[in-house]
DNA sequence: ACCTGAACACCGTTCAAGT
DNA sequence: ACCTGAACACCGTTCAAGT
């Protein structure tokens, strides 16, 4: 049962989908896995590059996540995959904020292909807005306080603020 | 010199400028206002709502500064407010992620005219983007680390970085 | 009405020491 | 190599009690 960076990472993933942020600390996360706070800091530098481990992940998570639908124009399956990966983050409570700091800190290499793909000055927008807009929908869901909340977890659509977003990014990629 | 509420946010504004979220926190602000962190809690609820304070003094000094250039259309006006807008944000260190917070709490309120006056299904994109782009603008600076900054107060443009936020901003509005 | 003092329940991180 | 134990320097918030 030894600790290693992965197993670390993955009580924090958990915590975060279940719990949230505030609950995301370094000695919550040594009770779950059983050990004291200071045998984390073996396996990680430190919280901000934890912060980057899960950004990586979820960039990840949602590459697997995408088979690109064929007989799509380029932008189309941008969209699309760029949406799959917004799906992905809305699944980790406050994880927009996680990633605005990994990728403030890391710079794209965390994020998903979609988004890393995207040539320099492109994603000098469209990041800053993918990123915001999921920021600002998980704090307000934050903030209407779900104590136990019927979370739609279902593979369903978001209605109005999926189509608002979607609008948004076909607006900044078609310059 | 008895306390209340303006000193207060004063006084955080104040320690946000020149030190940066990481030392504004309720005993900091209560040692700079030589009282006890409990003094605070008469004036103020909790943070948060200190947040909510601080982002609606930031919105409303954007609107004192903006004199709309004469001959000019809507669209141009509305992309020189919101510039000026972020011009205020950035001299506030990490600025953006306390508005963020803040509007995603208590709404459009918070924000200046240039923003709160957009029809709801515009500021649905627009919001999202420009405090994004400022959140990970001030977020890299935090991580660049400027121990004793070499801090441009001057009102001198942000050259790349202010061209791309408008092009990105302009795309939005025209829909 | 406005503030102090003391407490409660926490944080992130470091580091000698153990195995 | 990997982890414990103890410490350092903090947090936000509450609440009885003082003036």
């Amino acid at each position: 049962m030894a600790l290693t960076t992965e197993s670390v990472a993955d009580a924090a993933m958990r915590i975060l989908s279940d719990f949230g942020l505030g609950d995301l600390t370094m000695r919550r996360l040594a009770r779950e896995l059983n050990v004291q706070p200071s045998a984390l800091y073996w396996h990680v530098a430190d919280k901000q590059s934890l912060f980057v481990l899960l950004a990586a992940r979820m960039g990840a998570e949602a590459d697997d996540l995408d088979r690109p639908a064929p007989g799509q124009g380029r932008l189309a399956s941008t969209v699309d995959a760029i949406t799959t990966y917004r799906g992905v983050l809305l699944r980790y409570r406050e994880s927009a904020d996680i990633v605005l700091l990994a990728y403030s800190h890391s710079g794209p290499t965390v994020l998903p292909s979609a988004l890393s793909d995207l040539d320099a000055d492109t994603r000098d927008f469209v990041i800053p807005y993918v990123l915001g807009s999921i920021a600002i929908l998980q704090n307000r869901r934050l903030f209407a306080g779900e104590p136990l909340a019927p979370r739609t977890t279902g593979g369903g659509s978001d209605g109005h603020a999926e189509a608002s977003f979607r609008t948004g990014l076909t607006r900044l990629l078609t310059g």
